[in-house]
DNA sequence: CGTGTTTGACCAGCGC
DNA sequence: GCGCTGGTCAAACACG
């Protein structure tokens, strides 16, 4: 069994549902709308890998023994969630804004409480990732900050939650590790990037040219990937498969989290290394 | 000193 | 209404 436990417990007005043919359509549609969508970049000059082979050269959609901690096996599961008028990042008001802030952080209980409920049950697009690494904060290309990390009921791993740095930028993300599978890696996106990536810092920037720049760095993950990540991943596998129904994994409802049933053939199976699915 | 992490407390939502 | 849980805040702390 592999039921993430993020993916049921945290998505309180949406859940996961492995994506249909007709979902597909989501990622079929132009990329950079995909990628406004959820405010990724679609910058051609900027140092963000493009093409899947790019991006993930050891796929273990054809390295299916790239089994080790740092190979790029990737689960994906696509979230869309209604977005009340007033989240600050979806108006690119951004509640980070010194002005917000000190209104926030007003002492007088009143304006606080309604500030608070005014932006409560905001919910973002979201993107879950399930990565194989051994590292939890993969790189993505942005710079993010933690503030907070729970023990998550069912799971030995704690859940760490992360804000974008960008002080307009109301990105978060949750990571996770899989109480199934140490090895695998939760990541969960959650709103969209007014901005552009920072590159890799820590890392420098990567070169897509490189096709060894993921594998060859065993404390090096690949970038977490982004939708247009996963739309060419997506496209890719539609090529070379007679896959029906790609299953890349988009939420829906609370009580569904079929993020993955990784005993199923088909696209995941080609995502999943076997080693993964049966542990 | 600026930036990021840790961690306990707090709050809201949800199920019973 | 109550308790549980997830999510966030914010002060203290660590580090370069």
């Amino acid at each position: 069994m592999n039921d993430p436990p993020d993916l049921r417990n945290d998505d309180d007005s949406a859940a996961w549902r492995e994506l249909t043919a007709s979902d597909s359509d989501f990622f079929d549609r132009d990329t950079s709308t995909i990628l406004s969508d959820f405010g990724w970049s679609l910058d051609h000059s900027s140092d963000h890998p493009r093409n899947l082979s790019d991006l993930a050269p050891t796929t273990t959609k054809t390295h299916p023994s790239s089994t080790s901690s740092c190979s790029s096996s990737v689960l994906v599961a696509v979230t869309e969630v209604s977005t009340p008028t007033t989240n600050p990042s979806a108006t690119s008001s951004s509640s980070d804004d010194p002005a917000d802030n000190s209104a926030a952080k007003t002492p007088p209980e009143t304006p606080l409480k309604e500030k608070k409920k005014a932006q409560k049950r905001i919910r973002q697009p979201r993107f879950a990732f399930m990565t194989k690494s051994d590292v939890d904060n993969l790189e993505d290309g942005y710079r993010w900050r933690k503030y907070g990390q729970k023990a998550v009921k069912n799971s030995p791993f704690p859940r760490s939650y992360y804000r974008c740095t960008n002080s307009r930028c109301t990105v978060k993300k949750r990571v996770e590790r899989s109480s199934e599978d140490p090895s695998i890696v939760i990541t969960t996106y959650e709103g969209q990037h007014c901005h552009q990536t920072i590159g890799f810092p820590r890392g420098g920037i990567l070169t897509a040219h490189d096709p060894h720049s993921f594998t060859s760095h065993h404390h090096l993950p690949p970038p977490l990937p982004n939708p247009y990540y996963y739309q060419e991943l997506l496209h890719q596998l539609h090529r070379d498969n007679n896959t029906p129904s790609p299953r890349l994994l988009q939420s829906t409802t609370e009580d569904a989290p079929t993020i993955s049933n990784p005993s199923e053939e088909g696209l995941l199976g080609d995502i999943v290394p076997q080693t993964m699915r049966n542990p």
